[in-house]
DNA sequence: CTGCCACTTCAAGTCGACTTGAGGTCAAGA
DNA sequence: TCTTGACCTCAAGTCGACTTGAAGTGGCAG
């Protein structure tokens, strides 16, 4: 009894059955036949769904992950991908470290007014200036610019 | 001179006006009138907008940065809130620090495959028991289970 | 006075990763 | 054999933060 039922990778891996059909949509796993209606799924699937899951912590989007298996089955990651990314999550990690040492300091700052405090202020600054981006947000594709172009930054002198 | 056209809040903030008009209707600014039908706002907006920018870049909703801004106008920040929210960073920070060094290994891994690199394997299973997690992603909303409930996890030994 | 055109409103679209709902199927237990 | 109910498909909905498009308005240069 070596394949799996979709209710049994639904309980081992935790993810919900609309998951894993919309994965296997997506190409990311396959089933490897149906019992009546049923996908069944080759127990390898939950490695490659933990791999996925990897994938996704990273920062990958779907469609990146699914580049990274080859048409024959297994993972092949180009390392400078990976590379790529953790130089990536350095950038992420030096922003969030930033901005939570920002806010410690603001909650414990006795300063009256936050606005008042040189540390939070420099803390706006810098996010005024876009020098510091929400986690999880994407390049903002802004393709077709309408109205008035983005210009230099500088305010709040 | 003292109010700024909307065009010139664009110029300065460097957000576009579809935006600026996006979190007026949220209530996150305020214009105070019109030339002809063109807004006009008190310079102010453009601490407010970097407020705004510094809020979302420490991961806060637009939101629950509405709420930081007292009815007055002046931001009355919570905080507990922000200690929360650096707590909830610094959580971040060391998944997506363990991310970066996992992904920098197995790059650099010389391994025959992945999938024998202990590292690789460590950082999987961890990926697959959901101890960490994709940055950006909130909670899933997962209001009314209907097919087959989340159970223990405890697959790939 | 006339155009121009940057602004305006309002509704609808976008993106990614899923979820939800309606209506259908079928293996297995009573 | 019949019922059950977990699965199936396919289309559409959701969420957040905006963007885009169509159609309208009005200050100001000429």
């Amino acid at each position: 009894m070596k394949d799996l039922d979709i209710a049994e990778v639904t309980r081992r891996s935790g993810l919900p059955a609309s998951t894993l059909r919309y994965y296997e949509e997506k190409g990311l796993i396959v089933s490897i036949g149906r019992r009546g209606l049923r996908r069944l799924f080759d127990p390898g699937v939950l490695e490659r769904l933990a791999l996925i899951a990897l994938g996704r912590a990273a920062g990958f989007s779907l469609d990146e992950i699914a580049i990274m298996f080859a048409p024959d089955g297994r993972p092949q990651i180009d390392r400078g991908m990976l590379l790529e990314k953790a130089a990536e999550l350095d950038a992420t990690i030096r922003n969030l470290s930033a901005m939570r040492d920002g806010l410690r300091h603001a909650a414990a700052c006795s300063a009256p007014s936050h606005m008042e405090c040189p540390t939070f202020r420099r803390l706006l600054r810098a996010a005024g200036s876009g020098a510091i981006r929400a986690p999880g947000r994407r390049t903002p594709r802004r393709s077709k610019r309408t109205e008035s172009s983005r210009l230099s930054v500088g305010s709040l002198g």
